[in-house]
DNA sequence: GCATTTTCTGACGTTCCGTCAACAATGGAT
DNA sequence: ATCCATTGTTGACGGAACGTCAGAAAATGC
């Protein structure tokens, strides 16, 4: 019973290592039933046991991925400090996030497509979607509590969870065509993390959460959140 | 010479227009070679000849797309009004590009899985690459006619381009979100364009663009360009 | 050691891409 | 008008990859 058990999930896992790299060097494209099954030393058949099309691993490679990201964000948003420091470190922990898989930020632009997401489940559909959420919440956790600490003021019918929108969209978009555009160079765009952080900066001191990046000292802020959230692990 | 060359032409667009409602009904996997050689009454082969791969008619409708876009970016850098309402008047369009042209949307996404763009011709990618460079400058330059009059101080080592960059991301990234994430309204997220709007301003208003959007009226302003736009076609 | 359930296998059917040798049309030259 | 070189068209074919399933093998229970 156990080992049989254990032998079958350890061959889940395994797939999924041997499937990752194919994704990362040949895209969406690269990823083939037929050579996963040789790699594994399983048969197709048996990689169907797990999973019941090729669209299903790429979710379970992304769901890999937006778990870890659930995780940093939590830890991030526990940074102590007042609630402009605590969106700083989450914006760090994004950051921090796609340097260190840029690899997974892959998946979810392949899951992006509406021909792939419509043939897996429902049931890792919804796990991914409440990892989602989970982010989304946790980050809107700490734009009430700066209302609540009147760091931040939100026009009416302008809710906490508009205001991650836009940082969502923002680093997300941005993130995007950093790994995706190739002219970024032959534009100008040199050091785009930075960049990024400093759009980051812009949105919120445009909605006027306190303090404003003008009055701390972002740069030593940053080495110090990084400090910290790399000592935790 | 001329009738047949037209007919070879004509077959081209044809080839383009059953192909395109394909991939937007049934997404990069709708797209079958076999079933547009049905419908555009020739045999594969001739599809063939116009396009080297099925990647070449994603990559040519996506030209299409951007093509547009461009065109509505131009027009909308020519509104006459200050810096600060020009660059309303250009998101304004970005705007107005997806709402009107949803399913251009998805030709881009299609085309950022590295898997699908390797097989595309250098010839068509540099097309598109073209295009983005000219939306690029485009916005760019009224960044500079802002900075020339004063509206707008950026910072040193910060380019106009890195600002666009940030428009951009912020809006890519929220359009990409919207038109694919289908857990916008459990999260309570209305009225997402009006979201989009109100962060693209507070970005602006956050790198000191003056007017800033509390001393105007945006509500009455967009009117304003949404009546000249739709105006002027 | 036997029966039953579970798991594994790989050949097979299918779909779809892209090719190419054979065939047809075109258009200029005589 | 006829010929021929060039250009265009065709659909059968090879091949790659997905997903299936009937039967073999292994595990489990008794």
């Amino acid at each position: 019973m156990t080992p049989k058990k254990r032998e079958i999930r350890e061959r889940e896992t395994k797939i999924l290592e041997i499937a990752r790299p194919m994704v990362v060097r040949e895209g969406y494209h690269g990823l083939n039933m037929d050579r996963i099954a040789d790699e594994v030393q399983y048969s197709k058949g048996t990689i169907y046991n797990h999973f019941s099309c090729k669209e299903e691993i790429i979710i379970a490679l992304a769901i890999q991925n937006v778990s870890k990201r659930t995780e940093l964000f939590q830890k991030a948003a526990q940074y102590k400090g007042c609630t402009r420091h605590r969106i700083v470190a989450i914006i760090e922990a994004a950051e921090k996030f796609v340097r260190d898989y840029p690899d997974y930020f892959l998946f979810e632009q392949i899951l992006n497509l509406a021909s792939v997401r419509e043939k897996t489940s429902e049931k890792r559909q919804s796990v991914i979607r409440g990892c989602e959420m989970q982010c989304m919440s946790v980050v809107a956790g700490v734009v009430r509590d700066a209302i609540a600490a009147e760091d931040l003021e939100l026009p009416k019918g302008f809710s906490p969870e508009k205001l991650v929108f836009g940082l969502w969209s923002l680093t997300s978009g941005a993130y995007s065509i950093v790994f995706t555009s190739d002219s970024l160079e032959s534009m100008g765009l040199d050091e785009p993390f930075k960049t990024v952080r400093d759009h980051t900066a812009a949105l919120l001191d445009g909605h006027g959460w306190t303090p404003l990046s003008s009055e701390f000292d972002s740069k030593n802020l940053i080495k110090k959140i990084r400090k910290e959230v790399s000592h935790n692990e």
